[in-house]
DNA sequence: GAAGATACGGAATATGCATTCCGTTTGTCA
DNA sequence: TGACAAACGGAATGCATATTCCGTATCTTC
Protein backbone atom coordinates (compact mmCIF):
# COMPACT_ATOMS: atom_id res chain seq x y z
CA UNK A 1 0.00 0.00 0.00
CA UNK A 2 2.46 2.62 1.32
CA UNK A 3 6.48 2.91 0.28
CA UNK A 4 6.90 4.30 3.88
CA UNK A 5 9.03 1.63 6.25
CA UNK A 6 6.43 -0.59 7.86
CA UNK A 7 6.07 0.33 10.66
CA UNK A 8 8.86 3.12 12.08
CA UNK A 9 12.35 1.65 12.48
CA UNK A 10 14.33 4.22 10.25
CA UNK A 11 15.81 3.34 6.80
CA UNK A 12 19.39 2.09 6.59
CA UNK A 13 21.81 4.76 5.35
CA UNK A 14 22.16 3.37 1.90
CA UNK A 15 18.70 2.69 1.37
CA UNK A 16 17.74 6.26 1.98
CA UNK A 17 19.98 6.70 -0.53
CA UNK A 18 19.02 4.48 -2.87
CA UNK A 19 15.22 5.17 -2.24
CA UNK A 20 16.08 8.64 -3.53
CA UNK A 21 18.03 7.59 -6.76
CA UNK A 22 14.97 4.97 -7.83
CA UNK A 23 12.76 7.75 -7.64
CA UNK A 24 15.28 10.58 -9.60
CA UNK A 25 15.80 7.66 -12.07
CA UNK A 26 12.32 6.69 -12.80
CA UNK A 27 11.25 10.43 -13.39
CA UNK A 28 14.98 10.51 -15.90
CA UNK A 29 13.37 7.57 -17.40
CA UNK A 30 10.08 8.18 -18.00
CA UNK A 31 10.74 11.81 -19.09
CA UNK A 32 12.99 9.76 -22.12
CA UNK A 33 10.51 6.79 -22.56
CA UNK A 34 7.18 7.80 -21.66
CA UNK A 35 4.49 4.89 -21.79
CA UNK A 36 7.26 2.14 -22.67
CA UNK A 37 9.27 2.76 -19.16
CA UNK A 38 10.76 0.13 -18.21
CA UNK A 39 12.03 -1.17 -14.02
CA UNK A 40 15.36 -2.18 -15.59
CA UNK A 41 16.54 0.67 -16.94
CA UNK A 42 15.37 2.65 -14.11
CA UNK A 43 17.50 0.30 -11.95
CA UNK A 44 20.33 0.66 -13.72
CA UNK A 45 20.09 4.33 -14.33
CA UNK A 46 19.68 4.41 -10.45
CA UNK A 47 22.73 1.95 -10.28
CA UNK A 48 20.83 -0.32 -8.03
CA UNK A 49 19.28 -4.13 -9.16
CA UNK A 50 16.31 -5.00 -10.17
CA UNK A 51 15.59 -6.25 -6.73
CA UNK A 52 16.37 -3.10 -4.92
CA UNK A 53 13.71 -1.55 -7.11
CA UNK A 54 11.03 -3.89 -5.64
CA UNK A 55 12.57 -3.56 -2.02
CA UNK A 56 11.48 0.23 -1.92
CA UNK A 57 8.67 -0.28 -4.32
CA UNK A 58 6.07 -3.47 -3.89
CA UNK A 59 5.11 -2.98 -7.93
CA UNK A 60 5.58 -0.60 -11.03
CA UNK A 61 2.56 1.09 -10.21
CA UNK A 62 3.33 1.91 -6.94
CA UNK A 63 6.71 3.76 -8.15
CA UNK A 64 4.88 5.43 -10.51
CA UNK A 65 2.33 6.56 -8.14
CA UNK A 66 5.19 7.93 -6.31
CA UNK A 67 6.15 10.01 -9.48
CA UNK A 68 3.01 11.33 -10.05
CA UNK A 69 2.51 12.01 -6.03
CA UNK A 70 6.15 13.91 -6.29
CA UNK A 71 4.77 15.95 -9.33
CA UNK A 72 1.80 16.50 -8.35
CA UNK A 73 3.04 17.89 -4.42
CA UNK A 74 5.44 20.52 -7.07
CA UNK A 75 2.75 21.89 -8.68
CA UNK A 76 0.61 22.22 -5.08
CA UNK A 77 3.82 24.33 -4.12
CA UNK A 78 3.35 26.41 -7.50
CA UNK A 79 0.03 27.50 -7.01
CA UNK A 80 1.00 28.18 -2.83
CA UNK A 81 3.53 30.97 -4.47
CA UNK A 82 1.33 32.15 -6.73
CA UNK A 83 -1.39 32.79 -3.99
CA UNK A 84 1.31 34.93 -2.70
CA UNK A 85 1.21 37.47 -5.49
CA UNK A 86 -1.33 40.19 -4.96
CA UNK A 87 -3.11 40.83 -7.81
CA UNK A 88 -5.70 37.85 -8.04
CA UNK A 89 -5.09 37.73 -12.03
CA UNK A 90 -1.25 37.56 -11.83
CA UNK A 91 -1.81 35.16 -9.54
CA UNK A 92 -3.88 33.29 -11.54
CA UNK A 93 -1.80 33.45 -14.62
CA UNK A 94 1.40 32.47 -12.55
CA UNK A 95 -0.28 28.84 -11.42
CA UNK A 96 -0.99 28.22 -14.93
CA UNK A 97 2.31 29.90 -16.84
CA UNK A 98 4.39 28.27 -13.44
CA UNK A 99 2.72 24.86 -14.28
CA UNK A 100 3.75 25.17 -17.79
CA UNK A 101 7.21 26.02 -16.86
CA UNK A 102 7.82 22.95 -14.95
CA UNK A 103 5.95 21.06 -17.87
CA UNK A 104 8.26 22.60 -20.06
CA UNK A 105 11.50 21.87 -18.14
CA UNK A 106 10.80 18.41 -17.26
CA UNK A 107 9.56 15.85 -19.65
CA UNK A 108 8.48 13.45 -16.80
CA UNK A 109 5.74 16.33 -15.63
CA UNK A 110 3.78 15.74 -18.92
CA UNK A 111 4.19 12.32 -19.46
CA UNK A 112 3.68 10.76 -16.43
CA UNK A 113 -0.11 10.59 -17.62
CA UNK A 114 1.30 8.01 -20.34
CA UNK A 115 1.76 5.82 -17.40
CA UNK A 116 -0.62 6.56 -15.08
CA UNK A 117 -2.83 2.77 -14.20
CA UNK A 118 -5.57 3.41 -12.06
CA UNK A 119 -3.28 1.20 -9.51
CA UNK A 120 -0.66 4.09 -9.96
CA UNK A 121 -3.55 6.93 -9.50
CA UNK A 122 -4.99 5.53 -6.08
CA UNK A 123 -1.23 5.70 -4.78
CA UNK A 124 -1.31 9.64 -5.90
CA UNK A 125 -4.90 10.72 -3.98
CA UNK A 126 -3.33 12.59 -1.37
CA UNK A 127 -1.20 14.31 -3.63
CA UNK A 128 -3.74 15.05 -6.11
CA UNK A 129 -6.03 16.57 -3.34
CA UNK A 130 -3.56 18.65 -2.11
CA UNK A 131 -2.80 20.28 -5.48
CA UNK A 132 -6.62 20.38 -6.19
CA UNK A 133 -7.15 22.53 -2.96
CA UNK A 134 -4.11 24.56 -3.30
CA UNK A 135 -5.22 25.30 -6.44
CA UNK A 136 -8.58 25.67 -6.14
CA UNK A 137 -7.83 28.85 -3.24
CA UNK A 138 -6.06 30.77 -6.39
CA UNK A 139 -9.09 30.20 -8.53
CA UNK A 140 -11.63 31.25 -6.04
CA UNK A 141 -10.06 34.12 -5.30
CA UNK A 142 -10.00 35.46 -9.53
CA UNK A 143 -13.11 34.91 -9.27
CA UNK A 144 -14.35 36.96 -6.00
CA UNK A 145 -12.52 39.65 -8.42
CA UNK A 146 -14.17 39.53 -11.09
CA UNK A 147 -11.04 39.03 -13.49
CA UNK A 148 -11.50 34.99 -14.66
CA UNK A 149 -14.77 33.71 -16.53
CA UNK A 150 -17.40 33.26 -13.95
CA UNK A 151 -17.97 30.29 -16.55
CA UNK A 152 -14.44 28.64 -16.32
CA UNK A 153 -14.63 26.61 -12.84
CA UNK A 154 -12.53 25.28 -10.79
CA UNK A 155 -12.84 21.34 -12.30
CA UNK A 156 -12.04 23.26 -15.65
CA UNK A 157 -8.48 23.56 -14.53
CA UNK A 158 -6.83 19.82 -14.62
CA UNK A 159 -8.11 20.01 -18.15
CA UNK A 160 -6.77 23.39 -19.02
CA UNK A 161 -3.17 22.00 -18.06
CA UNK A 162 -3.56 18.81 -19.28
CA UNK A 163 -4.06 20.45 -22.82
CA UNK A 164 -1.64 22.93 -22.45
CA UNK A 165 0.47 19.74 -21.57
CA UNK A 166 -0.30 17.96 -24.79
CA UNK A 167 0.21 21.49 -26.25
CA UNK A 168 3.78 21.58 -24.70
CA UNK A 169 4.45 18.09 -25.57
CA UNK A 170 3.98 18.42 -29.15
CA UNK A 171 7.41 17.37 -31.48
CA UNK A 172 8.30 20.83 -32.70
CA UNK A 173 6.44 22.63 -30.53
CA UNK A 174 9.19 25.52 -29.38
CA UNK A 175 7.08 28.96 -29.25
CA UNK A 176 4.29 27.32 -26.54
CA UNK A 177 4.91 30.12 -24.47
CA UNK A 178 2.53 32.47 -26.81
CA UNK A 179 -0.19 29.50 -27.04
CA UNK A 180 -0.30 30.06 -23.35
CA UNK A 181 -0.95 33.44 -23.36
CA UNK A 182 -3.82 32.73 -25.82
CA UNK A 183 -5.10 30.65 -23.14
CA UNK A 184 -5.00 32.70 -20.45
CA UNK A 185 -6.63 35.52 -23.26
CA UNK A 186 -9.70 32.93 -23.59
CA UNK A 187 -10.52 32.52 -19.99
CA UNK A 188 -10.02 36.11 -18.71
CA UNK A 189 -13.14 38.06 -17.97
CA UNK A 190 -13.91 40.13 -20.30
CA UNK A 191 -13.45 43.87 -19.16
CA UNK B 1 4.15 -2.27 -46.40
CA UNK B 2 0.91 -1.93 -47.96
CA UNK B 3 -2.46 -3.42 -46.90
CA UNK B 4 -4.12 -3.68 -50.37
CA UNK B 5 -4.08 -6.56 -52.27
CA UNK B 6 -0.34 -7.04 -53.42
CA UNK B 7 -1.22 -7.24 -57.23
CA UNK B 8 -4.65 -6.36 -58.18
CA UNK B 9 -6.75 -9.58 -58.04
CA UNK B 10 -10.14 -8.51 -56.35
CA UNK B 11 -10.50 -9.44 -52.93
CA UNK B 12 -12.98 -12.17 -52.22
CA UNK B 13 -16.62 -11.52 -50.83
CA UNK B 14 -16.00 -12.69 -47.48
CA UNK B 15 -12.85 -10.99 -47.41
CA UNK B 16 -13.65 -7.74 -48.26
CA UNK B 17 -16.32 -8.08 -45.72
CA UNK B 18 -13.96 -9.21 -43.09
CA UNK B 19 -11.33 -6.12 -43.49
CA UNK B 20 -14.01 -3.84 -43.42
CA UNK B 21 -15.47 -5.47 -40.02
CA UNK B 22 -11.51 -5.52 -38.56
CA UNK B 23 -11.12 -1.80 -39.22
CA UNK B 24 -14.34 -1.08 -37.37
CA UNK B 25 -13.55 -3.22 -34.75
CA UNK B 26 -10.32 -1.70 -33.65
CA UNK B 27 -11.96 1.77 -33.95
CA UNK B 28 -14.28 0.77 -31.06
CA UNK B 29 -11.51 -1.42 -29.03
CA UNK B 30 -8.89 1.84 -29.47
CA UNK B 31 -12.21 3.56 -28.08
CA UNK B 32 -12.87 1.64 -25.12
CA UNK B 33 -8.84 0.15 -24.31
CA UNK B 34 -6.82 2.67 -25.49
CA UNK B 35 -3.05 1.84 -25.51
CA UNK B 36 -4.17 -1.47 -23.91
CA UNK B 37 -5.83 -2.18 -27.25
CA UNK B 38 -5.46 -5.98 -28.06
CA UNK B 39 -5.59 -8.05 -31.38
CA UNK B 40 -6.78 -10.68 -29.77
CA UNK B 41 -10.37 -8.32 -28.79
CA UNK B 42 -10.44 -6.67 -32.02
CA UNK B 43 -10.62 -10.44 -34.21
CA UNK B 44 -13.86 -11.08 -31.39
CA UNK B 45 -15.17 -8.05 -31.97
CA UNK B 46 -14.98 -8.03 -36.02
CA UNK B 47 -16.07 -11.93 -35.37
CA UNK B 48 -13.26 -13.26 -36.92
CA UNK B 49 -10.20 -15.11 -36.11
CA UNK B 50 -6.68 -13.54 -35.41
CA UNK B 51 -4.82 -15.12 -38.11
CA UNK B 52 -7.72 -13.49 -40.25
CA UNK B 53 -6.59 -10.08 -39.01
CA UNK B 54 -2.92 -10.63 -39.71
CA UNK B 55 -3.90 -12.13 -43.27
CA UNK B 56 -5.27 -8.20 -43.91
CA UNK B 57 -2.66 -5.96 -41.70
CA UNK B 58 1.09 -7.86 -41.80
CA UNK B 59 1.45 -6.14 -38.09
CA UNK B 60 -0.54 -4.03 -34.95
CA UNK B 61 1.11 -0.79 -36.41
CA UNK B 62 0.04 -1.17 -39.98
CA UNK B 63 -3.75 -1.65 -38.88
CA UNK B 64 -3.27 1.18 -35.82
CA UNK B 65 -1.77 2.71 -39.16
CA UNK B 66 -4.90 2.49 -41.12
CA UNK B 67 -6.85 3.21 -38.91
CA UNK B 68 -4.94 6.77 -37.94
CA UNK B 69 -5.54 7.22 -42.05
CA UNK B 70 -9.38 6.95 -41.67
CA UNK B 71 -9.52 9.48 -39.18
CA UNK B 72 -7.03 11.94 -40.57
CA UNK B 73 -8.95 11.54 -43.56
CA UNK B 74 -12.14 12.13 -42.25
CA UNK B 75 -10.06 15.53 -40.25
CA UNK B 76 -9.32 16.71 -43.29
CA UNK B 77 -12.94 16.44 -44.90
CA UNK B 78 -14.39 18.13 -42.01
CA UNK B 79 -11.82 21.10 -43.18
CA UNK B 80 -12.63 20.94 -46.70
CA UNK B 81 -16.90 21.37 -45.26
CA UNK B 82 -15.39 24.17 -43.24
CA UNK B 83 -13.84 25.68 -46.15
CA UNK B 84 -17.07 26.07 -47.47
CA UNK B 85 -18.40 28.58 -45.07
CA UNK B 86 -18.57 32.52 -46.64
CA UNK B 87 -17.02 33.87 -43.48
CA UNK B 88 -13.53 33.25 -43.04
CA UNK B 89 -13.65 33.40 -39.00
CA UNK B 90 -16.56 30.69 -39.04
CA UNK B 91 -14.86 28.44 -41.35
CA UNK B 92 -11.91 28.57 -38.76
CA UNK B 93 -14.29 28.52 -35.94
CA UNK B 94 -16.09 25.80 -37.90
CA UNK B 95 -12.94 23.02 -38.21
CA UNK B 96 -12.13 23.70 -34.39
CA UNK B 97 -15.86 23.16 -33.40
CA UNK B 98 -16.06 20.23 -35.81
CA UNK B 99 -13.11 18.58 -34.89
CA UNK B 100 -13.44 18.36 -31.55
CA UNK B 101 -17.27 17.09 -31.85
CA UNK B 102 -15.67 14.25 -33.88
CA UNK B 103 -13.81 13.99 -31.01
CA UNK B 104 -15.71 13.94 -28.52
CA UNK B 105 -18.62 11.43 -30.50
CA UNK B 106 -15.96 8.96 -31.39
CA UNK B 107 -13.30 8.30 -28.44
CA UNK B 108 -11.07 6.50 -30.87
CA UNK B 109 -10.43 9.50 -32.29
CA UNK B 110 -8.69 11.48 -29.05
CA UNK B 111 -7.25 7.84 -28.38
CA UNK B 112 -5.77 7.09 -31.55
CA UNK B 113 -1.89 9.13 -30.31
CA UNK B 114 -1.72 6.67 -27.00
CA UNK B 115 -1.45 3.56 -29.76
CA UNK B 116 0.77 5.91 -32.53
CA UNK B 117 4.10 3.75 -33.12
CA UNK B 118 6.46 5.38 -35.70
CA UNK B 119 5.55 2.66 -37.51
CA UNK B 120 1.79 3.14 -37.54
CA UNK B 121 2.44 6.88 -37.63
CA UNK B 122 4.43 6.04 -41.32
CA UNK B 123 1.20 4.40 -42.44
CA UNK B 124 -0.09 7.61 -41.92
CA UNK B 125 1.82 9.94 -43.90
CA UNK B 126 -0.59 10.51 -46.67
CA UNK B 127 -3.30 10.62 -45.13
CA UNK B 128 -1.62 13.60 -42.55
CA UNK B 129 -0.59 15.43 -45.31
CA UNK B 130 -4.21 15.44 -46.77
CA UNK B 131 -5.47 16.78 -43.38
CA UNK B 132 -2.91 19.66 -43.08
CA UNK B 133 -3.18 21.05 -46.40
CA UNK B 134 -6.91 21.63 -46.31
CA UNK B 135 -6.70 22.73 -42.53
CA UNK B 136 -3.81 25.16 -43.68
CA UNK B 137 -6.20 26.21 -46.40
CA UNK B 138 -8.75 27.61 -43.83
CA UNK B 139 -5.75 29.07 -41.62
CA UNK B 140 -4.86 31.24 -44.32
CA UNK B 141 -8.11 32.82 -45.29
CA UNK B 142 -8.79 33.67 -41.81
CA UNK B 143 -5.24 35.38 -41.95
CA UNK B 144 -5.84 36.96 -44.56
CA UNK B 145 -9.17 38.21 -43.52
CA UNK B 146 -6.90 38.94 -40.33
CA UNK B 147 -10.10 37.53 -38.03
CA UNK B 148 -7.01 35.11 -36.22
CA UNK B 149 -4.78 36.31 -34.60
CA UNK B 150 -1.50 37.13 -36.78
CA UNK B 151 0.98 35.13 -34.76
CA UNK B 152 -1.48 31.72 -34.18
CA UNK B 153 0.30 29.90 -37.35
CA UNK B 154 -0.98 26.96 -39.09
CA UNK B 155 1.59 24.70 -37.34
CA UNK B 156 -0.05 25.89 -33.91
CA UNK B 157 -3.50 23.77 -35.18
CA UNK B 158 -2.22 20.09 -34.38
CA UNK B 159 -1.18 21.43 -30.73
CA UNK B 160 -4.10 23.18 -30.73
CA UNK B 161 -6.54 20.21 -31.73
CA UNK B 162 -4.50 17.71 -29.39
CA UNK B 163 -4.85 20.01 -26.65
CA UNK B 164 -8.53 19.82 -26.80
CA UNK B 165 -8.48 16.34 -27.54
CA UNK B 166 -6.50 15.85 -24.28
CA UNK B 167 -9.34 18.25 -22.26
CA UNK B 168 -12.04 16.31 -24.09
CA UNK B 169 -10.87 13.02 -22.93
CA UNK B 170 -10.92 14.65 -19.58
CA UNK B 171 -13.03 12.29 -17.20
CA UNK B 172 -16.27 13.81 -16.18
CA UNK B 173 -15.60 16.68 -18.86
CA UNK B 174 -19.18 17.05 -19.88
CA UNK B 175 -18.51 20.89 -20.38
CA UNK B 176 -15.95 20.56 -22.76
CA UNK B 177 -18.10 22.88 -25.78
CA UNK B 178 -17.34 26.13 -23.38
CA UNK B 179 -13.76 25.71 -23.30
CA UNK B 180 -13.71 25.07 -26.95
CA UNK B 181 -15.13 28.64 -27.31
CA UNK B 182 -12.75 30.03 -24.48
CA UNK B 183 -10.04 28.24 -27.00
CA UNK B 184 -11.14 29.95 -30.01
CA UNK B 185 -11.57 33.55 -28.19
CA UNK B 186 -8.24 33.41 -27.58
CA UNK B 187 -7.37 33.04 -30.92
CA UNK B 188 -9.52 35.45 -32.08
CA UNK B 189 -7.91 38.72 -33.60
CA UNK B 190 -8.28 41.55 -31.37
CA UNK B 191 -10.78 43.74 -33.03
C1' DG C 1 35.45 -5.44 15.43
C1' DA C 2 31.96 -9.25 15.66
C1' DA C 3 27.05 -10.54 15.34
C1' DG C 4 22.92 -9.96 13.42
C1' DA C 5 19.71 -7.50 11.00
C1' DT C 6 18.98 -5.06 6.60
C1' DA C 7 19.54 -4.43 2.14
C1' DC C 8 21.55 -5.66 -2.31
C1' DG C 9 22.17 -7.90 -7.14
C1' DG C 10 20.80 -10.24 -10.81
C1' DA C 11 19.62 -14.84 -12.64
C1' DA C 12 15.43 -17.37 -12.91
C1' DT C 13 10.41 -17.35 -13.30
C1' DA C 14 5.79 -15.96 -14.72
C1' DT C 15 2.77 -13.68 -17.62
C1' DG C 16 0.77 -11.24 -21.34
C1' DC C 17 0.48 -10.38 -25.93
C1' DA C 18 2.03 -10.04 -30.94
C1' DT C 19 2.80 -13.08 -34.54
C1' DT C 20 3.10 -17.63 -37.11
C1' DC C 21 1.56 -21.96 -38.95
C1' DC C 22 -1.14 -25.21 -40.94
C1' DG C 23 -5.23 -28.08 -41.28
C1' DT C 24 -10.07 -26.75 -42.53
C1' DT C 25 -13.67 -24.02 -44.79
C1' DT C 26 -15.65 -21.03 -48.28
C1' DG C 27 -16.17 -18.38 -52.44
C1' DT C 28 -15.47 -18.32 -57.48
C1' DC C 29 -15.61 -19.88 -62.07
C1' DA C 30 -16.18 -23.22 -65.59
C1' DT D 1 -21.77 -29.19 -59.30
C1' DG D 2 -16.73 -29.93 -58.89
C1' DA D 3 -12.06 -28.25 -58.59
C1' DC D 4 -9.04 -25.05 -56.90
C1' DA D 5 -7.46 -20.93 -55.21
C1' DA D 6 -8.28 -17.78 -51.54
C1' DA D 7 -9.36 -17.06 -46.98
C1' DC D 8 -10.33 -18.59 -42.32
C1' DG D 9 -9.66 -20.07 -37.24
C1' DG D 10 -7.27 -20.59 -33.36
C1' DA D 11 -3.76 -23.38 -31.00
C1' DA D 12 1.17 -23.01 -30.65
C1' DT D 13 5.28 -20.10 -30.58
C1' DG D 14 8.40 -16.49 -29.33
C1' DC D 15 9.63 -12.56 -27.08
C1' DA D 16 9.53 -8.71 -23.98
C1' DT D 17 9.11 -7.33 -19.47
C1' DA D 18 7.24 -7.38 -14.60
C1' DT D 19 8.18 -9.85 -10.48
C1' DT D 20 10.34 -13.35 -7.28
C1' DC D 21 13.99 -15.66 -4.85
C1' DC D 22 17.92 -16.41 -2.42
C1' DG D 23 22.92 -16.37 -1.78
C1' DT D 24 26.01 -12.37 -0.83
C1' DA D 25 27.40 -7.83 0.81
C1' DT D 26 26.79 -3.88 3.80
C1' DC D 27 25.34 -1.21 7.59
C1' DT D 28 24.45 -0.69 12.66
C1' DT D 29 24.97 -1.55 17.39
C1' DC D 30 27.25 -2.90 21.42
Amino acid sequence: MTTAPLHDRPLRADARRNREAIITAAREIVAEEGAEAQIQDVARKAGVGVGTVYRHFPTKDALMGELMAACMRENAQIARDAARIADPWEAFAAVVRNGCESMAADAAKRRMWQVASDEAFAHAQDAKREMTEETLAVVRRAHAARVLRADFTGDDMPGLMCGLGAVIDQPGMSDWRRLVEFALDGVRART
